[in-house]
DNA sequence: GTCTAAACGAGACGGTACGTCGTGTCTTCGG
DNA sequence: CCGAAGACACGACGTACCGTCTCGTTTAGAC
């Protein structure tokens, strides 16, 4: 009756935001400490809240974690146009590099790839909010590179970047190699030989 | 007398190798078939075999699906040594390219993926019997190509080897860009020339 | 306002009466016709309820069992005080008799021994809520002839109710002898002399 | 063609003795410290036999444990003619006390007869082999007893030794009381009255 | 001395039931 | 309307025995 903003006029009891942090909060930590996906169940008791209210608000653990991931993480993307392309190309690669290695972000993206890979619906929402968000960044500035000469014409921009970025999550993902300090900028001398002139 | 063999002298009832066949055939087509890694359940009731069957030989289905995997793809590993190292290492991409997109091989290592990231000993059969023989066969062109000078001194083979295969590797995962029918040889062509002078 | 009673204010789901009752006439009638224990998958299935549900209330299909005998014969204790000792003993003894001949329980009880041969909870349960009650009534009736100087001082009640009770149930679990309708009479015939001056 | 006696010329590798009886002494040894049946598996592996040997020779753990029994304990059964037939039944019963409460052979008992009211054949067998003989020596006895004058004619013979049994199993079974060392004398002694005169 | 049929050992296999865990839904009450 | 508590159906888990089977090996007696 006095709610005067454009809001749908919310009725009844409010979200509780303190709940909505607690179950975040819960399943990351039950993801980093056990190699699979957290249960609804074991995130409902560690975050002192009732299945219910889980179900109420996520269709599955792995869209808890997404958004928990996403909350915490959600920088990183971003660079400044004025950089080299190459320097602010690298720097991303880098700071991908960082966040995998040394923030829980490298464990939750293991357990939200492993959930894509067995769920449509987890592999869009994962795809469309982590992934596509970076690669375009990066996208645009080999388009900016291109545009203004520093990238050879006829670079297919989307290539290069699955070239930049794929060993990073490679890596991630077989465990095989370690993710070094210097493997953003060893990965863009490999490429940049082949996009300059 | 009898069994002049090295084989040590079978006791028992010997496994039936159809049964064998007929669990790794039917692991596989329901895997194709669903998205999720099929259940001991499931694979027990298409193959026409008992659940115990397949806990005696298997420990999950992960591995039932490997086994199988291993079983049809066992190839597409070794190349001529007298090829020019390029073009081998180009041949090796496009062997895998073809084969996650145009063969069953490319869902079977998704599922398997999957079951990788959230299980240590599925992870690690799968890189030990897959990745790493890959791995290994292109970095050992590489160094044959680092011996001969085809290849820069200094190059890091195994950080090259990353650059060529994981590209085709995070499509697959990731599905936001198609495993093109060139995509092996434009690969190449963008690391080739930071390790040539 | 509301809940007055002392009940400690019942929060969430309440059970349902409905499946509890189906649970138990499921067993009873499984167990009628087939002479083992019947399995916790039967009777789920029989009672159209889930496996889980039964194992929520109940720690085993004997304890079922239990549960529906006594909710079906929970009478056939209680004996009037002013009838002579040995027309209620009698009557004691009859009904046991009548029970076992003529009702379920006779069945039931015998899938009910078994298990208790075989499972110390299943025993004290049985021997707790079936046999002990009936015991002690007739133990009662005993005392109180002894009081009366209707049976002889120095009877051991405990050892004259097992003559009493005993041969029924060793007819039932032996089978080697109808549990004739004279029984109680007769075996009450042959120890009176004994117990009375 | 010279086998002259009436065995059905024997051909072939004759049944070892050893481990039969090794299957029966490890029946019941495992039998005798847990309370449920032992499982064929378990025998078999106690003896040191394959599991295919003993399904050849019994239907089931049961049959071997009823084999056991009998073979330790077949004696028992038959008293002298000679004596007062109070003495006689009296002895019997208090064989069968000490048999039940100082002997393996109680325990057995109990398992046997749990098997025995689930599953027909094991009753019948126990029936035929075990109560049989021994309630039919005391009837024998006891119309000796008719005969002689010692006991009252019209006596049910087959109804007293119930009376006279009964309490023994009972309490092994019910486990309510214990098997007193003048069980048997008082039983008697409660009984006696009524059959003479 | 062979020959041979049965006993025996080893182990694969199809079943059935077990008891547990996690899922997602539903029901009831209280804030 | 939010949320807690908990009942419930469902499906898969991995294990334990069951009883049957198919091999190969052993062995006492018949020839």
């Amino acid at each position: 009756m006095n709610s005067r903003s454009g809001a749908p006029a919310r009725r009844g009891r409010p979200r509780s935001p303190e709940r909505r942090r607690a179950i975040l909060a819960a399943a990351a930590e039950l993801a980093l400490d056990g190699s699979a996906l957290p249960t609804v169940d074991a995130i409902a008791g560690r975050a002192g809240v009732s299945r219910t209210t889980i179900y109420k608000w996520w269709p599955s653990p792995a869209a808890v974690l997404l958004e928990g991931l996403l909350d915490r993480f959600h920088a990183s993307i971003e660079f400044d146009d004025d950089l080299p392309v190459r320097t602010a190309l690298t720097a991303q690669v880098d700071a991908l590099v960082g966040l995998l290695r040394d923030t829980p972000a490298g464990a939750l993206l293991r357990r939200l790839m492993a959930a894509s890979l067995a769920d449509a619906a987890t592999a869009t929402a994962l795809l469309d909010q982590w992934l596509e968000p970076r690669r375009h960044a990066a996208i645009r500035h080999l388009e900016r590179g291109i545009a203004t000469g520093a990238v050879r014409p006829g670079t297919d921009p989307a290539l290069v970047v699955d070239l930049l970025f794929a060993p990073a999550y490679h890596r991630l993902v077989w465990g095989h190699a370690p993710l070094d300090d210097d493997l953003a900028e060893q990965v863009c001398a490999l490429v940049w030989p082949a996009i300059t002139t």
